[in-house]
Parts: structure tokens; sequence; C-alpha cells
DNA sequence: GATGAATGAGACTTCATTCAT
DNA sequence: CATGAATGAAGTCTCATTCAT
């Protein structure tokens, strides 16, 4: 009586699925990979996808939510080993730098730029934000009581900041994808560094409405 | 009867077929566009875009090579203007990020995405890149000399550095999109001019090849 | 072991299955149900249902089968119950239409339809057909020669026709859902009375071929 | 400057692939058809009909319209010949019989089926049948006035029947294929008259609701 | 210059059926 | 007996591109 053969079974074959697809999602871009394309480098017949997975937006989904996982989790662990607080935000963001290959950037803004035309999208960044932020946070508060950390930074807004900058780095490689990485790193080290530093410039001097003259209105020919 | 083909007419028209393709590719990203949506949008029948471009591909091209334009343009004419140097930086580069919309960062991030898997468009993207380092590296040198940039700083990596960080503020906007964005901008003024000013710490302790427990291995499920 | 399968409960399993799909049949129409929907609505896995049928045709015309046998077994068991001749037709005829639901009438008209296109569901269609006519000829004969019903109807075509005409209460049922159904139930008693009665105008005024004004060549567009 | 090259090419063309997609029809069912099957027999490539539909129901919607009109518009061309009124019911009702080809019956069951399915072909049907119905209400009545049809009948539900009855013809069709088609007729012919005529069997003896032994409940196995 | 008809490949998805377990 | 994985064809529909007019 073979009654569910394996439940873990599918589960396996649902995540060599899904790694098929991370494959064709580095290759072609996060919207552009097709159903065919993920079978074919999954080795399994046009249609047999559906056995595990709804529609082609659930796996895009996944596909998006497992990249935005890969820094939560790391944040994650990092702060989990402990270190004095500062060090655990230099240390973790310039080692998030130290990933810098282009596929792994562009994964990261295709998933951003989708956030920003599709809703399922959306969610999933606003909450792996909110849960790095929430970590981040902690992290910048207690490195405020040690006094590391500049007393006059909002904590939650510092956290943001912070994600952001990382993904700075990410741009970097995508900007300039020669530059010497040792040397990268440590300008984001120095970057990092001031802008928590007590003292720094507290940026009190622009209040008034910046005038647009850079960015021009969103969606019309420069 | 004329046979010239009134190089004015068609360069307008030609115009207009792109901003109407601007309009959609804000709606839709760089690759999802199709053709048929273009023409739709630009009031013309189907095919006759053939009149304008060569295939879909030249048109993408342009958008994109416009989208970056938009950030060049404006620098070069903020730099035109003449100012302090450090202050030309801090303006501009906040005010960039003035502009921060979603809908204007996912573009820059579609791009930037793009740039990883399609050779034309990272060569547009290093070309303007290197533009705008070029301007900005002037300006970095001018303040190492009047004594408002740090010396250690290289000026050219400073340069990549600052538009780097200026897509932090395009990311902040699609990760964070309800933060204040007064607010945001005081902390970008604090990360630009801590970075810059004399006396940043210099980042001279990680020598070493920082471990990468960070981001994995590009392509693979974490 | 016993290798036997045990007929009872295979059987049984079969009958199982075959209200399911027929549950399907109403929904969805009689070539529109899928196996899966059948599997789904029988609970079991798709592909077992293979042990039962060999396949989905088989299914169908069983469907079809035990469509037409309804009415058949219904107008058996009443004739069974004996009363006088033309009382019987009047009676069974009429509760026939009693039935009236949209879905009845369109499980019919399915296989009716299907009839046309299917040689074995043709044959299905003929066979019940002649099995109800056979018993209704019967009834007619005796109720000729009770002198309830007209001498001058052929026994055989009477029967044929009667048939039909409860297939105009099915037609009612869709074609016009809001009428008062006791009040379409008198006019079929009316219809079938008047049709049977001695006396009835005896149509002998149109002997040459009708000209067909009404129905053009079958399949083309009007 | 050819602007519009030609708008009755375009409603051509349609026609053409409605025809072609009314032969399929005949052949395969309303349900059944397949948009590749209709491309092949337009002698248009798959997808080329998309200019012409917007999905495949539009089709489907047309067809099914277009096979009621084909009833509607022969009965009102008929009425519009005018003839004594009771003349012309069992003129046109039974000259519509004449068409009884099996394919033209299946269509008409067709629709009839999918009415009970779909909301837009219930809505199809509702509305021709209304319009028939009002015709032949006009005329049930002016053959009371003359005294040729039973004053008892209420006129709009006669005419509801009269068309039913007239689906008995095409059910007979499909029931009945090898019977002659001139008795066929006249017992129609008798069917008519004799429901029509002053004097016949009001139907008033059965108040109660019937027994409901012969259809059982709608969908499960008899 | 401009239209819209036309094509054919390929997109996503469903389905009947088979087979190892 | 029963499951669910697997297949491959076919279904509906979109799209980039070409061409006659």
């Amino acid at each position: 009586m073979a009654r569910t053969i394996d439940p873990v079974r599918h589960a396996a074959k649902r995540l060599e699925i899904l790694e098929a697809a991370n494959r064709c999602f580095c290759r072609s871009g996060l919207r552009s990979i097709s159903v065919s394309e993920i079978c074919a480098e999954a080795g399994i017949g046009p249609g047999h996808l559906y056995h595990y997975f709804d529609c082609k937006d659930d796996i895009i989904e996944e596909l998006a939510k497992s990249r935005l996982d890969t820094s939560r989790d790391a944040l994650d662990s990092a702060l989990a080993r402990g270190s004095p607080a500062i060090e655990i935000l230099v240390d973790e963001v310039t080692a998030l730098a130290a990933g810098n290959r282009a596929t792994t950037a562009a994964l990261l803004f295709d998933v951003l730029a989708d956030s920003a035309r599709n809703e399922s999208t959306a969610r999933i960044v606003r909450e792996c934000h909110a849960g790095m932020a929430d970590s981040l946070c902690a992290v910048v508060r207690q490195g405020q009581v040690d006094g590391e950390v500049d007393r006059c930074l909002d904590p939650r807004q510092a956290a943001s900041m912070l994600i952001s900058l990382v993904d700075s780095a990410q741009s970097l490689a995508l900007r300039d994808p020669g530059m010497d990485r040792q040397q990268a790193l440590q300008m984001f080290d120095r970057v990092i560094r001031s802008f928590l530093a007590p003292g720094g410039s507290s940026a009190t001097t622009r209040q008034e409405d910046l005038p647009n003259h850079f960015v021009p209105a969103p969606c019309s020919q420069g």
C-alpha cells in the first residue's frame, strides 16, 4: 500500500526545479525567464513543472524571496556570532560587498526594480527589508549605548540607510567592474565608519526642499 | 516629388516614439516592453515603427542610454554652474536623491541589471559611468587642493564611490518607500560629507581578504 | 494473497467514479469534462481511473447511456404499474416534463448533439430510442383498441413523436426558464392529449415537399 | 496616403473566418472547436485570427447567436409575407421541421445546452427566444380574433410552446434519423393544429404537483 | 510616410495517458 | 489496489517582424 510515496521527494524535486530556475534567472533576468527554459534546465518535460508550482509567477515570487533571504540570512547569522557593535556593522556590511559579482548584483536589482511594478514583489521586499532593519536597528542602538555610534542618529533610519549603502556595493560592481575589490572595500569601510561615528556632520543645514534639477520628471525623456 | 526624407521631421517623430517607449518602459520594465505596446502608446500602426528603428533592441539600447544620460546631463549642468567643490558634491548628489520616486529608481536598476547580461547595455553603462566619474574626479581633486576633501582618497575611486552612493538613494526609495524624504536627504548629506571630510577613518585595518559569509555563491539556493 | 479482484468492490468503485463523472458532466458538458476533474471529484489519484476505464471516451459513452437510460427506466417502470392507456401517456410524459431543470435538459441535449458527431453516441441514442418507442408503441396500439387514441395514427411513428414532444419540455426549460412550471405542464398535457385524440386534424393537406425557407443550408452563415 | 485601407475588407475577412468557424462548429461542437482548427479551415496562420477577434469565446458567442438568428430571421421573413394566421403557424413551423438534418439540429442543441452553463450564451438564447415569441404572440392573438385559435390559450405561453415544439422536430431528426420526412411533417402539422384548435382538451385536470418518478434528481446516476 | 494584414515562432498552461513504486 | 511522477502533444494567445498597398 504505497500511500504517499514521499512528501520529501516532492520537496526535493521542487527545490531542484527552483535551483534550475535560479540559474535561468541569472542568465535572463527575473521576468524574462521562460517556463520552457526552466523545464529544459531542470531536465523535465514542459508542463511537468505544474505539478510543483501553480503558475510561473509563483516561481518568480519564490526566486525573488530567495534572493533577498540570502542577504537576510547572512546578516542574521553574522549577528548571531556576536561582536562589538560597530565592528559587526563594518565587518558584515563590507563582507557583503565582498560577494561583489555582477550576477549577484543584477539579481538584486532585478528584484528591486520588479518591486516597483508588482505588488507581490513589493511585499516581499518590504518584509525582508523590515526584518533586516530590525536586526540592524538593535545593533545601532547598542552602538549608541557603547558610545561607538553617534547618538544623533535615529537608529531605525540609520539601519535602513546602512542596508541601502550595501546596495551601493552591488551598484559599484556593475558600474565599474574593473575596480580593485580590495580598495573598494576600504572605501566602504570608510563610508560606514564615518557615517556612524560620533561627531559626524549632522546635516542640519538643508531643511528647505532641494531643487530637483538633477533627476527630471520620472517618465519623460531627459 | 521630394524623395528626401526631411531629416528634421524624421528625427522629431523618432523622438516622439522614444518618449512613448519610455512611458512603456516605466510601466513594464526595460525588457518587458512590447513593440505593439510602444506603437499603441505612440499612436502609430504596428510596423511603422520599423521606419525609425531597425529592431526592438535598438530602442531598448537608446532607452537605456537615455536613462543614464539623464543623470550625467544633470551632473554636467550642475558642474557648469560652478560652486565651491564640496558643496557641489553634496548639493548635487543629494539633489539627485530628491528625485527619489520608485519609478525613476526602477528604471535605473533595470538598466544596471541588464548590463550584466547584455554587452551592449554594459558598454553604455561603462561609458556613462566613465564620463560622470571623470567629471566628479576633477571636482574631488579640486576639493583636495582646497583642503575640503581628504587627501588620502584616490580621486578616481572616490568619484566612482560617490556615484554608487547616489544609487543608494534610489535603492532606499524602493526598499523603504515610506521613509520621510527630508530625513533621508539629511542622512545622505551626512554620508557624503563624512566620507569626503578630511580625517575620516581611513579604513586601513582590513587588508586580508574578507570572509565571504554574507553573499553565497551567486546562483545557487542559499 | 487473493489475486482475485473482488468483482463487487470493483463494480462499486466503478459506479462511484461514474457518479463523480456525472457531476462533472453537469457542470462542464459531455465533451468538456477532463479526466483530472473527474479524479478530483471522485477523490482518487489521476491515473487510478485507468484501472476502471480504458480511456476517457469509455466514460463519456457510459455517461451518455446513463442519461438516456434515466428516461427509459422511468418510462418502463411507469408502464409496469399499468393504467388506462392514454392516461399512462399523459401522466408519464407530463411527469417527465416535471423534471424540467436546466441541467437535466442540458445533459440530454449534450448527448443528442454528440450523437450527430460520434457514431458510438449515435448508436446509444438509437438503441435507447428504439427501446422507448417499442414500449410506447404497445401503449398507443392499446389506446387505439380502446378507442382513446386516433386510429389514423401509425403507432410506431406516434411513439417516436411522443418521445420528441417530451424533448420539447426540456427545450422550453432552457429557452424560457422563467415560465411557470404548472402552466407549462398544462400546455404539454394539451399538446399530447389533442395530438392523440381521435378526430384530430389529420394533416392530409400537405403532401408536396415543403419549401425550405426557414432553415437554410445547415452549415453556412445565414 | 493609404489611410484606412478598407473597413469593408476587414468585415469581409471577419465573416470569412466566422464561416470557417461555423464549419468547424458543425464538425466538432460548440465548445470543442479549437482555434488552430479554425485557422486551418480559414487558411490563415495561427494567431492571425486575433486581428479579428479578441478571444475564442467571442467567436463562440457570435456562432451561437448566428445559429439562433437563423431561426429568427426565417420566422420574421415568413411573417412578413403575411398569410391567414393559423396557416402561417403551420406553414412555417412545419417548414422549419423541413430543415431536419442532424447537423442543424446538433448545432441548435449545442447552443441550448451551453446556455445552461454560460451566462453569455444564456443571454443570447433568452433574447432570441423573446424576439421569436413576440412575433408569434401577435400571430396567435390574431388567430384567436379570427376564431382559428383556441381563446383559452395564453398567447405568450402558446408562442413559447410553439417554439419548443419546433425543437421537437430537431430532436426527432437526431433520435430517429431514418424516419420518413414527409410523414414526420404530417405529424407535426397535426401536433400544431390540434394544439391550437379551439375546443382542445384544456388540461384542467392536473393541478396537484406531479410525482417526479420519471426524471430523477438531475445530477445523480439513475 | 504610413497602414494594417499576415506570419510563424514561442509564450504559458492543460490534458490524456503511462509507469514505477 | 492505489499513488503521484512524468511525458508530450495540443490548447489559447502574444509578439517581433515583414510586406503589399
